[in-house]
RNA sequence: GGUGGGUUGGCCGAGAGGCGAGGCAACGGACUGCAAAUCCGUGUACACGGGUUCAAAUCCCGUACCCACCUCCA
């Protein structure tokens, strides 16, 4: 059976058939590093990573990029109001977006080209978009450069939308625009914005529009076709849309694919609507490990929208426990790699069925606690179930998870270790002489300090609830 | 106005014509001194109204409600 995903454009789930054998190039639109991540920005992140592990479990060899968008209007907006240079705020943000990434075992990308580090290659690309006539300076005097929608007829094709069809934008001045809709490729600097945040061009100094920057850094690193483009959905239109439009203009045949992932909202809401930073990616990491978090997220198919809330990702975080469980019970420390049971492979080969997938760990997790149950051996289980979160980006085991390791956590966890250990030796000898009253008493104090005591063939284990 | 998506059991969340995905919670049983963990068992779910079909949550028509995008939101 072959990788099959489900391309925006045709709107139908296709067969994958990357351009050169063996090998796929995605790329995926990153962020606006303009704030701190919310639980909604990093959902890309995650389902793009899945997508990711699971082309390279196919064999092939994945090249990708994800883009950082460094500069824009609202960067320069905001790094204003609080009085800072914008490139810190840019760079401190992208420093919040790396660990958050981090925390979450997303694999950093191939490369994480940044905007304003490409000026260059997209006044080449607008240049040459100048030339085959389908972009233009505005006559205006406001050294801004726009692409002309009506010179390309396909316009619209990626989210089958007719021009004619399409609203004007409420706000936009029509300043030196031909048609309400053409789009800027580079913008004139103004007074009021920092010197810093222009580039000579042709045009005079300016910075350059939303959309190039993708089209022209998938060109440089991913070359003029490639495989997979992706993104939140949002991004569809306008950006997607333009950046196709201008790369196709250009004489690029572009991308193959599009994928775009469903939001993350809360009360109904875009996240970035709602109140207070309760939110953020490090807020919720103070109350869930980030493996959990990660769950939450791959459990639901990324299609899918999903409605936040701190109930459900408890629920997800239950349930993620008890295949840790099984995995510390079964005594799943090696890491020689297992087969993948078919029905995973099948439910991740049909558009990354995560939640399918998700299905089949647990009936492994099942099947291999019924085996323990009955004093059988179930490393075999183990071995597919870690096989399997592993693809997923959420075996418990990989080292690449922050905070694993030998830190100050795995010292804490020693001290522990033995002062629990004294307890419990208390206890036991309390059950042996029938003090159950004393022995209870043990075990209540320690679920106070939020250690579970459970009882196995082989002697009292404990754990932080 | 245009384009796309959604509405599934107490909750989360899959599926897309025919044997009840899976999880969380709940209840009963086994195990346990009691628990915990684990196993076994327990559920007339598919927004509403028509239609097609031997068979519809799934296809068609209509209705209601919700959501996203329509030029710098993941």
């Amino acid at each position: 059976m072959t990788f099959r995903l489900y391309d925006t454009q045709t709107r139908e789930v296709r067969d994958f058939v990357p351009l050169e054998e063996g090998r796929a190039g995605v790329y995926v639109c990153g962020l606006t590093v303009q704030s701190e991540p919310h639980v909604g920005h990093i959902r890309s992140g995650v389902a793009f990573d899945v997508l990711r592990r699971w082309l390279t479990h196919r064999g092939l060899e994945v090249t990708f990029i994800r883009n950082v968008t460094d500069i824009d209007d609202k960067i320069l907006a905001k790094a204003a109001e609080q009085g800072r240079p914008w490139y810190n705020l840019a760079y401190a943000m992208h420093r919040e977006l790396d660990r958050a990434y981090a925390a979450l075992n997303v694999a950093p990308p191939t490369y994480e080209p940044g905007a304003t580090g490409h000026v260059p290659e997209m006044v080449e690309l607008i240049e040459r978009l100048v030339e085959r006539g389908h972009a233009y300076a505005a006559d205006d005097g406001s050294g801004d450069v726009y692409f002309d929608v009506r010179s390309w007829p396909s316009y619209g094709e990626l989210t089958s939308q007719r021009i004619d069809d399409m609203e004007a934008a409420q706000d936009a001045d029509p300043r030196g625009k031909r048609d309400p809709r053409d789009f800027a490729l580079w913008k004139g600097r103004k007074d009021s914005e920092p010197e810093s945040a222009s580039w000579p061009s042709p045009w005079g100094r300016g910075r350059p529009g939303w959309h190039i920057e993708c089209s022209a850094m998938a060109g440089k690193y991913l070359g003029t076709a490639f495989d997979i483009h992706g993104g939140g959905v949002d991004l569809r239109f306008p950006h997607h849309e333009n950046e196709q439009a201008q790369s196709r203009a250009a004489g690029h045949a572009f991308a193959s694919y599009w994928m775009h992932n469903a939001w993350i909202t809360t009360a109904g809401e875009k996240m970035s609507k709602s109140l207070g930073n309760s939110l953020t990616v490090p807020a919720v990491l103070q109350r869930y490990r980030g493996v959990e978090l990660r769950f939450y997220v791959v459990a639901a198919h990324y299609r899918s929208h999903v409605e936040f809330s701190f109930e459900a990702l408890d629920e997800a975080a239950q349930g993620f426990r008890r295949i840790e469980n099984f995995l510390d019970r079964a005594g799943a420390t090696g890491d020689a790699p297992a087969e993948l049971p078919e029905p995973f492979v099948a439910a991740m080969d049909d558009d990354l069925g995560t939640p399918a997938a998700v299905a089949v760990v647990y009936d492994a997790v099942r099947e291999g606690n019924r085996l323990l149950a009955s004093g059988e051996d179930a490393a075999a289980l183990a071995g597919q179930v870690r096989a399997m979160l592993d693809v997923l980006g959420l075996d418990p085991a990989d080292p690449a998870w922050p905070g694993s390791g030998s830190g100050d956590d795995a010292r804490l966890t020693q001290a522990v270790d033995v002062l629990v250990g004294g307890l419990l030796e208390e206890r036991t000898r309390a059950r042996a002489e029938k003090d159950f009253a004393a022995a209870d008493a043990i075990r209540d104090r320690l679920k106070d300090a939020g250690i579970e005591i459970e009882d196995t063939p082989t002697g009292p284990k404990w754990s932080i609830s």
